[in-house]
DNA sequence: TGCAGTGTTGCTTC
DNA sequence: CGAAGCAACACTGC
C-alpha cells in the first residue's frame, strides 16, 4: 500500500493498524485467521486447479515452521525489511478493510463496542452499570462484544469458573456479592491470559508460545482442578463448559 | 465413513 | 428496542 505503519492498536478483538496520512487498517482474524510476520513464495503451479489456500507457501516465521498455522493465506504485505506481514484463515471469516480513521473507527462493530475489560477506567461500578435493565444468561452476555469487549467461549467459561457461576444464571439474579466475584475473575482471568500469550488450540504446535492451555480449569478439560466431572451444554449456538459442583446456579 | 464440533459476529426474524 | 437462531467456511476427530 506505499503508506508507513505508524502505530498497532486493539480495540476488543479487533486489531487497528494505523499508516501514514491518516489512515487504518482493521483486521479482525474471527475464528482462524492469524496475522503474522514471516516469508512466503507463491507457488504458480497451483494457480490453474488449485485452492486459494494453496496459493502460498511458508517459508518462515518466527515460531519455527509455520505449518499447520501460517499455510492458509489470503492477504499480505511486503514490508520495508523484506518480511511479509500475512493475514492466514482457513475457515476465511476474518475481515480486513482499510479506510480514512474516522470512517472506520465510526463503524458500528468498533462503535457499539462495549467497554475494554482490562481498562483501569473500568471500575466495578462501571460493570454493575451494564447490567441495569438487562437480561439473559450471564455467558451469552459475557461474550457479547457490545456488552463487553474482547471476551469470547474460552475465557468466559474460565471466568465464570474462577468466579463460581453457572452459566445459565440470569443477569437478574445477580446480586453484588456475584458481581463482584465476577469482576475480580474477569481482570484476573484475562490478565493471566495475556501473560501466558493466550490460548493455542493446535495441540502440540503451540509449544511455549501459547500457555494458557496448561492453567485452563474447563475449557475442553474432562474434568475440573478438584476432580468433579465437566458438563458441556449448548448456550447460544456454543459449547460452555462448567463445573456442576462448583458453579451456582443463580 | 459421516457427522458433530471448532476460536466470532452479524443478519434475519420475531 | 432485545433476544434467539443461524449462516458464513473448511477441517479434525470420534
Amino acid at each position: 500500500m506505499g503508506k508507513a505503519i505508524t502505530a498497532v492498536d486493539r480495540r476488543g478483538k479487533n486489531i487497528l493498524i494505523s499508516l501514514m496520512g491518516d489512515y487504518l487498517l482493521l483486521i479482525h482474524q474471527k475464528i482462524s485467521g492469524r496475522l503474522m510476520v514471516g516469508n512466503w513464495e507463491r507457488r504458480p503451479e497451483n494457480e490453474a486447479g488449485g485452492t486459494p489456500h494453496s496459493l502460498w507457501q511458508p517459508i518462515s516465521c518466527p515460531q519455527g515452521p509455520l505449518a499447520p498455522r501460517g499455510r492458509f493465506i489470503h492477504l499480505l504485505f511486503d514490508l520495508d525489511d523484506g518480511r511479509q506481514l500475512g493475514l492466514s484463515d482457513l475457515r476465511k471469516f476474518a475481515k480486513a478493510l482499510c479506510g480514512k480513521r474516522e470512517v472506520i473507527l465510526n463503524r458500528p462493530e468498533i462503535r457499539q463496542l462495549g467497554p475494554e475489560p482490562l481498562d483501569p477506567q473500568f471500575t466495578l461500578a462501571k460493570f454493575k452499570q451494564l447490567f441495569a435493565g438487562r437480561k439473559g444468561r450471564i455467558k451469552q452476555m459475557l461474550m457479547n462484544p457490545n456488552f463487553i469487549a474482547g471476551i469470547g467461549n474460552i475465557y468466559s467459561d474460565e471466568i465464570l469458573y474462577a468466579a463460581g457461576i453457572h452459566p445459565l444464571s440470569p443477569l437478574a439474579n445477580l446480586q453484588d456479592r456475584q458481581l463482584k466475584a465476577l469482576y475480580g475473575s474477569i481482570k484476573k482471568v484475562l490478565k493471566k491470559a495475556v501473560r501466558m500469550r493466550g490460548t493455542g488450540m493446535e495441540g502440540g504446535t503451540a509449544g511455549a508460545e501459547q500457555g494458557y492451555d496448561k492453567i485452563r480449569m474447563v475449557y475442553q478439560r474432562k474434568e475440573c482442578p478438584r476432580g468433579h466431572q465437566i458438563q458441556r451444554i449448548r448456550i447460544g449456538g456454543r459449547s460452555a463448559r462448567f463445573c456442576p459442583v462448583e458453579q451456582t446456579l443463580f
